[in-house]
Formats: C-alpha cells, structure tokens, sequence
DNA sequence: AAGTGGTCTAGACCACGGG
DNA sequence: CCGTGGTCTAGACCACTTC
C-alpha cells in the first residue's frame, strides 16, 4: 500500500504532513479552526519554513486545509448541497424529465434553506471538438452557447452551458441574450423538438486558472463536471455542459421507486 | 475574472505558469513529450529553481503535468474509458438493472478492447457515519463490506465497496471472502431480497494517501465517487461506493432512447 | 505596529533512471 | 557515471489582516 523506497525513512515534510493529518483526523482542532502557525509548527518539529509550507501544501492539495494570506491556516469545512439530476425515469411522459427551468432549481434551493441566484448570456462560438461529436457537426461550426452562472448563498456554485446547432438556434428564442421564460425547453417544445431522452457522462478534474477564479476555489478542490446529451426522434439536440464546485454540491441520481434516508452529515 | 491585487503584478512563480501553460495549449510539446528541465527553465527565464519548481507545481496539481525523477517532467495524457453505470431505466423488470456482477463490467471492458481484472475481499468493521445512516443502523453498529479492487489493463481503476448490515449478512454466502458466482444479486435474490430502486450520489473529492498510493495517481488526478444505496420494499438493502481514478473513466447514465454517438476524443 | 502567510533567492545534498 | 527531479536549509522581503 506504500510506494517503495529504498529503505530509506520517508521524507521530512512527508511525515510533518502524515502527523498533521493525524492530528487532524485525531480531532485535535475542530470545526473552522486554526491551526498553529507556521513558525510554531517550524518549532516545534525543528525544520525549516519552507519544509513546514511543503507539508501544509500537501494537506492543501488533499482538500483538508485552507491558508488565508495574513489570518492562518485553517480547517477546512463545507455544507455540501444535494443537487438532483433531473433524469427522472419514473416519469417518462414528463417534459422536464430531461432538463428544467431554473426556477426549478431556485425552487430546490429554497426547499434547503438556500437561496440561488443565476447570471446569464448567450454567446455564439465555434463548436468544442467533443461537442461537435455530439452534436454531429462537422469541427469547429459554429455553436450558440446559452450560459447559466449559478450561485448559491452569493457563493459561485454551477456554471451551466447549453450548445445548440447555429442552425437549430437561428430565427428562435434561444438567440435572445436572456433567459427564455419556462426554459429553453418551452421553446424547444414550440418548436416540436421537446427532449425525449438523454445521455450523461459524468467527470472530475481540477479547475484551469480562470475556472478557479471563477468559482473561488484555491487547490484541492476538483470540479464535477455533468456533460448531458438530449435527443429527440430526429436526432441529438443540445449538449448541456454543467460544471460544479465538488465541494459545495454532490449530484443525485434517482431511479425506482428510490427513497433517500437524508443528508450525510 | 482575475483575483483582485493591489496594483502589484502577479508573482513570478504565477506568471511563469501562465506561460508554460500557454505554451502547452500553444501545442509547443505534444503527446506525453518531455519538457525542458528545471535547469533550462532556469535560465531561461532568469528565476531561481525553486521558483521554476513552485511554477511547475501549479500545472502538476491542474493534472496537466507528470514530474518522474530522474528522468524529467512530462505532458500528461490518459486514455479516458467510459463506464456505464447501471441505473438501466428503461429496463425496470430486469434484475440486474441496479448492480451487476462483476462479470458484466468484464465483458464491457472486453468491448472495449481492454482487460479488467478483479481482486476480491470481505472485512467486518464499524458502519462509517454516513453509511450506518443510509441503512437506518445506529452509529458504529457493525457492517460486512465486500470489496471489489479492480484493475484495467494492470493499472488501477476502481473501488467498490457493498456495505451490508450484519443481521442481513449473517448466515448467508455474503458472510464469504470470496465472489458470490453470478454476483451478490444472486445471493439477494435468493434471500428474497431483490433490489427494486436505487439512489446514486455523485462526487468529486482528491485522494488521501492511501488512496493515491494505491490508485497510484499523483497530485492533480481527484477521484470520482459514486454513492448507490439499494431499496427492495421492506427497506434499504446495501450501500454501494465506488471510487474512480477521474483520469482513467467517466461514468456514463443512460435514461429514455439514449444514444450516444461516440466516445469523446 | 505586529503577526500572519506569500514569494524568492542561493546553495547544498540526496535518490532515481539510464547510458 | 551523469543528468534528472526531490528534499532541505537559512535568510530576506513583501502583502494582507488585525489591532
């Protein structure tokens, strides 16, 4: 279960960092708390700061710490928001089994004690390669994007990307630059091309600088990335890209006749 | 979109990061090519090594880079295989339609062109929190856990681990440290314990050591981890977690007359 | 002003991989 | 053996937060 090493002990800051993470799971300081500072910690193992910074930086990366420039370095804590995938099997006739307005999120939020708010614009760009794909276009044709940034608590939470053919989009609704009442699927229905099924691939990575930016995540936090395909019988008709801060949400599939006992704590 | 600074110009670890990074999208190396080495680095941008390290550290942790010592710093590039999650909604009779013995997951990888191969063991211990209140137990109540570690093509791909509650377990082959043959579905079926529903939660979150040592993923690769808990009608019947090295899989979820037109490049 | 983390340098030695 | 990345030290100054 160890990488080996040729007998020799493991490094320095690897076993300042492992003795931390000890103390920390022994529940040595709790909740938000702070842990020493750096020149305690420097002390009080007898190294160097630098070799305090590269043990702190490895707890860091796990997601297990957060240094705040000028304040400390503190426990990291975090609700983390239940947020349901709308595939809703047990209701195959329903509309918005496949996609939702998002009144229908603000709705859930609310249910939890949270309150969202949501930023959008529409932009027209050539098409990712893998959306292309998907989309069954021909690379790089253009694809309007319709952008939904979400926050939740004025906390970035979700930014959601539906991309549409140019020529699916042109002359409808879905180029207006704002939220399309009822949803683009209420458009999509007017237009008879209501969503009838799709398909999702779900993913994790970390966040490229501007993603971090955006979001105000620091190292450690993955994102959870939601890539849904929507076809109806004539063929794929959106590729709906959601990306989410993995730790302020987890998603929720359901399926039967599925009961969930309650949040993990 | 930038984090606010005060006038002052970013740090040259930063800004240095920023420009290999551009380099790399650039396409100035390709495939797993070598970069140059610290040395270079060095000089050529006139900065300190550890300043060059601090830098590289950045792409490291953004997954974009592999550091091998002795030998040199490399781009990153995984093959990413698709793994179907069985939520089979439009099969809603079919047992197997909420977990699968480990034969399926074989056979899909075949499909694939790869190989999967499973070790297999069963351990006794106290309910994690959340799993002991997922299946309605009180706190550290004890609970069978069967785990399937499952490599692709000799690296390692996946965990899986199904949380019994004892009383159910007790007496019955799911008390074995070995695979039940055809699966625990098997086992449940014949303890008239079929699972009918099921509800997932999807995560993304890094590794610890122990997971990263056995994964044998560095810093940058989160893992992905999905959360079933299985209902027959008389209650909850196990709780399933499985955990993904995100560099290696997306899990895919099908719903409705899916198709999915290929595997993204 | 004091205390915190953030950045940077210069130099040293070690461990690993491959010729 | 050499070149690579890995670790560690000592010390300096900066930027931010709090009082």
């Amino acid at each position: 279960m160890t990488i080996p090493r040729g007998g020799a002990p493991a490094p320095k800051y690897q076993r300042l960092a492992a003795d931390l993470r000890r103390r920390i799971e022994a529940g040595e300081w709790q909740g938000g708390a702070q842990l020493p500072v750096e020149g305690d910690l420097e002390q009080h193992y007898g190294v160097a700061r630098n070799t305090v910074r590269l043990a702190v930086d490895v707890l860091v990366n796990e997601g297990r710490l957060v240094r705040m420039q000028g304040k400390g370095t503190y426990l990291k804590q975090q609700p983390v928001f239940d947020h349901r995938a709308y595939l809703a099997a047990r209701l195959p006739g329903q509309r918005d089994a496949l996609a939702a307005p998002s009144e229908v999120y603000t709705r859930e939020a609310r249910t939890a004690g949270r309150r969202l708010t949501v930023d959008f614009d529409m932009l027209v760009v050539r098409a990712r390669p893998d959306v292309a794909q998907r989309l069954g276009l021909p690379p790089d044709d253009a694809v309007v994007v319709r952008r939904q940034l979400r926050l939740l608590d004025r906390e970035p939470y979700s930014i959601e990307e539906s991309h549409y053919r140019a020529g699916l989009a042109a002359g409808t609704p879905l180029m207006d630059p704002e939220p399309a009442p009822g949803g683009d699927e209420q458009v999509l229905a007017a237009m008879g091309r209501s969503e009838t099924s799709a398909v999702d691939h779900l993913a994790a990575r970390m966040p490229g600088p501007e993603e971090a930016a955006w979001f105000e995540i620091g190292p450690g936090v993955p994102l959870l990335v939601q890539t849904r395909v929507t076809h109806d019988r004539r063929g794929p008709v959106r590729v709906i890209e959601t990306r989410y801060a993995a730790d302020r949400c987890r998603l929720v599939y359901e399926v039967g006749e599925g009961r969930e006992p309650g949040p993990r704590p």
